[in-house]
DNA sequence: GGATCGATCGGCT
DNA sequence: GCCGATCGATCCG
C-alpha cells in the first residue's frame, strides 16, 4: 500500500511551469527488488506543446513521444544517443503534449545500489544529470508510460521539503540548439548552489538577471 | 578549467 | 541517411 505522501495526479495536471517549479524539493522514489531508491529533485526542465521546438512533440505525435500526449502523472522515458535514458513526467491535460524532464537528484536512499550501477562512489556524481539518475535508479524504456500515481507504482514522487523561491534559479534549457526562442526561454529550474545540479550550471548562481551566455560560439564552427 | 570527440542506435523532418 | 533533452575520456593551455 502507498503512503499518503504520494503526489496525486492533480498535481501533474496543472500548468507545466507550475509543476516544474513545484517538483523541486519533492522526492523521486523507485522500488526495485523490494528496495527503495530515492532522491530529492533539485533540477528540472519543462517541454511544452508542439510549438516548443525543443520538444520531442515538435513534429507531432509519434510512437516514441506518445506518452507526452497521454494523461498526466505518467512517465515518458526515452533513449538517446543509443545508450542513455531520460525520465520525464507528463503534465497538463490529456491530449496536450507536455512534460517535465527530471535532470538531477540529491540521492537519499539506496546509495549502494546506485553506486554499483553507476560505477562511481561520489554522491555528487550519482544522479547529477538526466541519464545519470536513470542509470542510478535502473530506469529504462520499460517504464515508459508507467502510471506514477497508481497505488502499485514502482516509480513515483513523494512529498518532500519545499524549496523557497529565493533558492530557485531559472535559466535556459541545457543541450537545446537551433531555434532562438527554444534556446533561450527560461524553462530550466534548479536549486541554487546545490552540488548535485548537472553541468550547464551558469557562471554564477544568480536569481535571474539577464542571460549570461550559456555557451559561446560553437554553432558556426562545424 | 574549457574544448573536443567517440560511443551507439532508434526514430525520423 | 542523419542526428540527438548525454556522458566520460582526452587533449590543450
Amino acid at each position: 500500500m502507498q503512503m499518503t505522501s504520494l503526489l496525486p495526479r492533480d498535481f501533474f495536471a496543472r500548468d507545466t511551469l507550475q509543476v516544474a517549479r513545484g517538483l523541486l524539493g519533492q522526492v523521486l522514489v523507485r522500488l526495485l527488488d523490494g528496495q527503495r531508491l530515492s532522491g530529492r529533485i533539485v533540477e528540472v526542465e519543462a517541454y511544452i506543446g508542439e510549438d516548443d521546438l525543443a520538444s520531442h512533440a515538435r513534429f507531432g505525435r509519434t510512437a516514441r513521444n506518445a506518452a507526452m500526449y497521454g494523461p498526466p502523472g505518467h512517465a515518458y522515458v526515452y533513449q538517446i544517443y543509443g545508450l542513455h535514458h531520460c525520465l520525464n513526467i507528463v503534465t497538463g491535460p490529456e491530449g496536450f503534449p507536455a512534460a517535465v524532464l527530471i535532470r538531477a537528484l540529491e540521492p537519499l536512499e539506496g546509495l549502494e545500489g546506485m553506486q554499483a550501477r553507476r560505477g562511481v562512489a561520489d554522491p555528487a556524481l550519482l544522479t547529477s544529470g538526466p541519464a545519470r539518475l536513470c542509470q542510478a535508479m535502473a530506469i529504462d524504456r520499460r517504464l515508459d508510460k508507467a502510471d506514477m500515481c497508481a497505488p502499485d507504482a514502482v516509480l513515483f514522487v513523494e512529498i518532500g521539503a519545499p524549496v523557497p523561491d529565493e533558492d530557485i534559479v531559472t535559466g535556459p534549457r541545457v543541450g537545446v540548439q537551433g531555434d532562438l526562442r527554444a534556446r533561450t526561454v527560461p524553462w530550466r529550474f534548479y536549486v541554487r548552489n546545490h552540488p548535485c545540479v548537472s553541468r550547464g550550471r551558469t557562471t554564477d548562481d544568480r536569481p535571474r538577471t539577464t542571460d549570461d551566455r550559456p555557451r559561446t560560439k560553437k554553432d558556426d564552427a562545424r
